[in-house]
DNA sequence: CTATTATTCAACTATTTGGTTGAATAAAGT
DNA sequence: ACTTTATTCAACCAAATAGTTGAATAATAG
């Protein structure tokens, strides 16, 4: 547990890693595809996408010489109920990411950097 | 926002520093007392402190020569609702720490390594 | 069969991380 | 004043991390 929790918070202590996972909130995604967007290596993104899938937050499952790259959720909700434990936390009940994005905007906007 | 969540998860990332936070929960804590169970430096649980305060999940204040070390929950909160907009999680209603633990025990035995 | 596309491997590099030790600072106790 | 206690600083080290490039593997297309 305490391994897996190691795995899932380092997993997502990088910003291109989280970047990743947000666009898989949208869809599914090739590796390819994934890489587009970044200015770093289709091989860094690999090992990215490597990292991701260690720690459990996705799953990659090849098609052809394809390999589709989805969200798993059960590691989230690993990481997700050990923050919770901390309490006096407010879970909030959004309905999007979107939703949050803007509340994020409007309540932190001298922290964008 | 991109840094402080790099900076909240990269804290979270170490064993020892979810720790020190598991030990917070219970009661506010100098340095000295912090480092007293763990094998390592006094110097290395310094540095973690230090990187805990940076993240924004303690805070410290100093009363004389002592440091008190506090939990500072807002930054968990952000943590928090970062990974509650992936969606598809069963937030819990646990009101305690001690009933999470027992929950993860009886549920991830096999992954406690 | 050959070329193209998708992905990873291997070797390498620079930077960061988590640890060490010994000295430094600062406040209290005697 | 002197000693002890609490904490950090500085310099160092080993291992891990995030990136690179070029070659390798594997599947599809022509």
């Amino acid at each position: 547990m305490s391994q897996k929790l190691n795995k899932i918070f380092s997993a997502l202590a990088d910003p291109t890693r989280r970047d990743i996972l947000m666009m898989l909130l949208e869809d599914d995604m090739a590796v390819t595809d994934i890489a587009d967007p970044f200015d770093i290596s289709l091989a860094a993104i690999s090992k990215h996408l490597i990292i991701l899938t260690n720690a459990g937050l996705i799953s990659q499952e090849r098609h052809g010489r394809v390999k589709w790259c989805k969200l798993d959720t059960e590691a989230t909700h690993e990481a997700f109920i050990w923050i919770q434990s901390f309490g006096k936390l407010n879970p909030l009940n959004l309905d999007s990411f979107e939703e949050f994005l803007e509340k994020e905007k409007l309540l932190n906007r001298s922290d964008l950097i």
